[in-house]
DNA sequence: CTCAAATGTTTCAATCTGGTTACAATCGGG
DNA sequence: CCCGATTGTAACCAGATTGAAACATTTGAG
């Protein structure tokens, strides 16, 4: 699922710029040129960024922000400033407002997506991080190695991605689309029945016979389940 | 162990900032109104690194740091001030005080956490880290020197830092963002791909055969990986 | 037993990612 | 101030990955 950024900028030259490189980037971009209804969209949308311009009508960025940090479900969303003269930094930082970062005008591309992108690293919650045995099976996600009846085995990011989801899922059934939804990065234009080909290429790697999998079990009319052989 | 910093600070809108970010970016963060306490708390404590307001009440920020400097346990921990007029920085930077660095208020979030790991990154006990030997290669960061098989190999700064963040990570992924993050120097912008640059120079210096690397390793979809070879 | 639906398997084009080189900008020593 | 070294970017290329499609096989309801 691909990161989504409300911008709330009434210049349209810079908010057009915004779009036009945070889309580059692989974000999902949707500007808002007053801040009229960006909490009651953004309630529902659930943004995974805010860029406010310091000053927008209808409603002033700093009061947008501290709104969104007093509403429940946008209380902990990411918020980058714009800014215009540096001096207006000193109210950002003066007033509490809980901002993440800011960025001056003018400001690079680069730069911007710079900055998206550290923030959102930190506000990333981190993978599971520890290592992980089911059986024969050796996960370690910090070296991002799988191990096979003490045998290394290479696998795609994709691939790792997937069996380490199941392993730390024992025993749950998934259908595709759920899967899709939680391993997948972007599952816009995805099939659910690309889930199949990963399922066997998984299957390849960890099974001693693919043909009657003894960890990667099929649900028959459901989807996928991961099991510890007894 | 997460580094602890303490912040001595009496506006509590600022004061709230710092912890924010500070903790956001992994840190253990204790908050100070006034330096009365600060001495004794920190020879308890040990913190990692002080950030002071040039202006707090109940004790100059200048004169605790003096006393951090003339207290035993703490004299080589660093600090940084909080400094509103950028004329004072001098003063703090070059004379007595023995600051480490100084932020000029208004800061933004980033500079605050990039001036802060900076800080932490030159007090790496530099001097005292051990010389380092993975397979056929031996890093001497006191000396900066790289040998690889026996010879001698010149490398340059940067290339020693992150063969060295390297060695000392053996087995973990690291991402090329996660990278820049912790071997670069100044928080610039610098794209990710510079580091394959950097790795294909460093793979020059100690593969046999960089084509077929045995010790930096690719982790396709994912970043790097620094091995032992068996 | 039959058949439709579900899943398995293989293939392959498009896309993505990393490798590599050349080079412009910057730094630092003399 | 100049020059070589270092740093980081851009551009191009090769190869790996991805995911859809096509076809095969299995399952189980009736």
């Amino acid at each position: 699922m691909k990161p989504s950024i409300f911008v709330v900028e009434d210049d349209p030259d810079i908010s057009r710029l915004v779009r036009h490189h945070l889309e580059g980037a692989g974000f999902v971009v949707k500007v808002f040129a007053t801040g009229n209804t960006v909490v009651m969209e953004s309630e529902r949308q659930r943004p995974t960024l805010f860029i406010l311009d310091i000053m927008v009508p209808g409603r002033d960025g700093l009061e947008l922000c501290r709104q969104i940090r007093q509403t429940p479900l946008l209380a902990s969303t990411p918020v980058i400033f714009l800014t215009a003269k540096s001096g207006e930094a000193d109210r950002i930082l003066g007033l509490e407002l809980g901002a993440d970062d800011y960025i001056p005008k003018p400001f690079s591309p680069r730069e911007l997506v710079a900055r998206v992108k550290a923030v959102l690293r930190r506000f990333e919650r981190p993978l599971s991080q520890s290592p992980l045995k089911v059986g024969e099976i050796e996960i370690d996600p910090s070296a991002m190695t799988l191990s096979v009846r003490g045998q290394l085995v290479g696998t795609t990011a994709t691939e790792f991605r997937l069996l380490d989801y199941f392993a730390r899922h024992i025993g749950r059934v998934f259908t595709r689309d759920q899967l899709l939804d939680s391993v997948w990065r972007d599952t816009a234009y995805v099939t659910p029945r690309s889930v199949d080909v990963y399922v066997r290429r998984i299957r390849e790697k960890i099974e001693p016979d693919p043909e009657s999998p003894r960890y990667l079990k099929t649900v028959r009319g459901a989807g996928y389940r991961f099991e510890a052989p007894k």
